[in-house]
DNA sequence: TATACGTATGAACAATTATTCATATGAAAA
DNA sequence: TTTTCATATGAATAATTGTTCATACGTATA
């Protein structure tokens, strides 16, 4: 908890000194907050978060996922490359079907942390 | 983990019973997932971010933030209302200065969740 | 090979969203 | 009260994004 104070210098045109360097030390470099934010988008979308829950029951194919939300399969399946890219799920194939499941435990411990956040 | 298996139904209509069950028993009424992705659409901008990572270091007002991280004051009063409606950060008012803090270590938290599974 | 089926994908459209601009609010000082 | 300064906010614009539609790809089977 930072419980550190400094006086607003919307004065002058310089923020404190020691601050600014705290600051930009700390700070990722603008291409890392790209990714990071980008992650986080992944979890900003309803199907995505769907698609998720699902997979936290079993692993599944792409048409079973569609028939269990009620969407189409080429919705689903855009939503399941960005999921894919972003490495949160894997696949395998069998046949002519795509399998689909959670990439690792990560996944149920963030959408947890935000829906513990939310129950609050 | 789950490692369970189903065989795919792409041919029938349905999906097996058992499935459908514990999947739609587990998930989430849907208010409650808007909820849960607008909560992490929150993190998904680069700009709400970078605010997050300044208040890490200290509290801070309006015009500093903007300041800091080189944007107008009204971009960035606009994205503290969201983290404000998010109850991700808090206010308080001394005169004519606003200085917005985080709300509780949570949001650090959610964040290095998202830092740890970017840098694996 | 030809056909069928499950999945993937590019383009187009509709909806959402971040920033800018102009202006309003709120508080202190003249 | 009037002015000044910090912040908030509504409307407009530009950019991003989710879904649909049409179609392509991959694999199995006839």
């Amino acid at each position: 908890m930072s419980d550190k104070k400094h006086s607003p210098v919307c004065e002058d045109n310089i923020v404190h000194e020691d601050i600014l360097q705290k600051v930009t030390s700390e700070m990722p470099e603008e291409e890392f907050l790209y990714e990071l934010a980008d992650f986080f988008k992944v979890f900003g979308d309803t199907t995505r978060i769907k698609i998720l829950y699902v997979l936290f029951e079993s692993e599944m194919c792409v048409c079973d996922i569609a028939k269990l939300l009620g969407m189409t399969q080429s919705a689903i399946s855009h939503q399941l490359k960005i999921l894919k890219q972003s490495k949160l799920i894997k696949y395998r194939r069998e046949g002519k079907t795509v399998f689909y499941s959670l990439a690792d435990d990560h996944v149920r411990t963030i959408i947890n942390q935000g829906v513990s956040h939310l129950c609050e």
